[in-house]
DNA sequence: TGTAACCGACAGGTTGTCGGTCATAGAATG
DNA sequence: CATTCTATGACCGACAACCTGTCGGTTACA
């Protein structure tokens, strides 16, 4: 008996299946054919609902990227809350979805899923400088840190620790942590902050 | 008759070959098909060369590599230059034989190539980074400049440069100068150094 | 009953393998 | 010194095993 679904339902499904298997080995290594016998569909029914597999990935990293930056736009959204704390959220919020939440991240920062990696990316940037330059914006107009150019750090810092705490696993302890203290160091040149002023902030983030 | 050639000649043959139309349409879709018709070897040869088409990629990706981090290497040495001075003979040499002088950057940054792309960012990341730091390092010990931080502040910079410059072609005239302006801002603040200092040892770079 | 969802055979392409062939450097021989 | 022999490095191309995307036909259900 042939089982007929909802479009909209059978999307999702092919989507969930295909995160799961491209998150398990890499989207060059994971076959239409791999993902369509997990589900128990044909061929044809794969195609009727995507036209390619690069379509499949590229829906698939839309709905990621989607919610994540509708999170980050309620964070940057409650003005009752702090600034800085707010970066925290955010920061955190980032980090949890996109590197530890789906599991998909901890395959993706090898070569063999640069594709994936780099459309992740620029949607990513694309998406999140504008939210978080707007919130250094507000920090700008507080007094907090002063920069001409608050986009163009946001999208250094933003694409600097989304390169290299990527893969910050395959560092060791002392290494990561060192990483880590530099890269707050730098931010707060980067934002005319006084020294330390974000170390409470940001370290407690990454343990 | 058959041409038999010694083997490093044959492996330099197929590389100039496959790097040819890498930089044309992309290392996804060049197949193997289309490098060895070109060059009019049997597959049998090909595969006698080399282990897989991505063993053909890594070949070349490292004799890309090996010959810019030599020219890196010897800039750095010019103890007799001074150090602001070499700082911009090396992004020079890193920016022209990097993103224009081979064609294959001109299609390296489109999704499609995103292997390559991210094969050689780790490569040239790895390589070049210690090199600059240590031009660094002496600008810190001359005075010139100051931070805790030297190596993660130009793996900082060398990364954003290379992705945001890389397709810098996509922005219009007026952007592509706040772009690089902001970046020399940004550099002169990670390295406290003052206001403008660097500006006019970077900015002809980019014209 | 019309159509949205589904099926699976098939065409055309890809990578990598493998048993076998040929060219040639250098050893052996006259 | 000239010739023949031979081991092996370089080469060949048919082939297996995959892969993606298409298309005419089928079925469930609103």
């Amino acid at each position: 008996m042939r089982i007929v679904k909802e479009a909209e339902e059978r999307k999702n499904e092919i989507l969930d299946v295909a995160g799961k298997l491209f998150g398990e080995k890499g989207y060059d290594a994971t076959s239409t054919n791999d993902i369509l016998k997990k589900i128990g569909i044909a061929r044809g029914t794969l195609y009727y609902h995507f036209k390619s597999k690069e379509d499949i990935l590229d829906a698939l990293i839309e709905r990621m990227t989607d919610s994540l930056m509708a999170k980050a736009r309620e964070i940057a959204g409650k003005k009752d809350v702090p600034v800085l704390q707010r970066l925290t959220l955010m920061m955190v919020a980032l980090n949890v979805d996109n590197n530890l939440g789906h599991e998909i991240m901890e395959q993706v920062h090898k070569p063999q899923n640069a594709l994936m990696h780099q459309k992740m990316q620029d949607r990513l940037l694309a998406g999140v400088t504008p939210i978080v330059t707007s919130l250094i914006e507000e920090g700008i107009a507080q007094g907090i840190c002063q920069t001409d150019y608050p986009a163009e750090v946001v999208e250094m810092t933003l694409l600097y620790s989304n390169t290299v705490f990527d893969d910050l696993a395959g560092y060791s302890g002392d290494a990561r942590q060192r990483k880590v203290v530099a890269f707050v160091y730098n931010l707060e040149r980067l934002l005319r902050m006084e020294r330390d002023s974000l170390r409470e902030v940001i370290l407690p983030i990454f343990g």
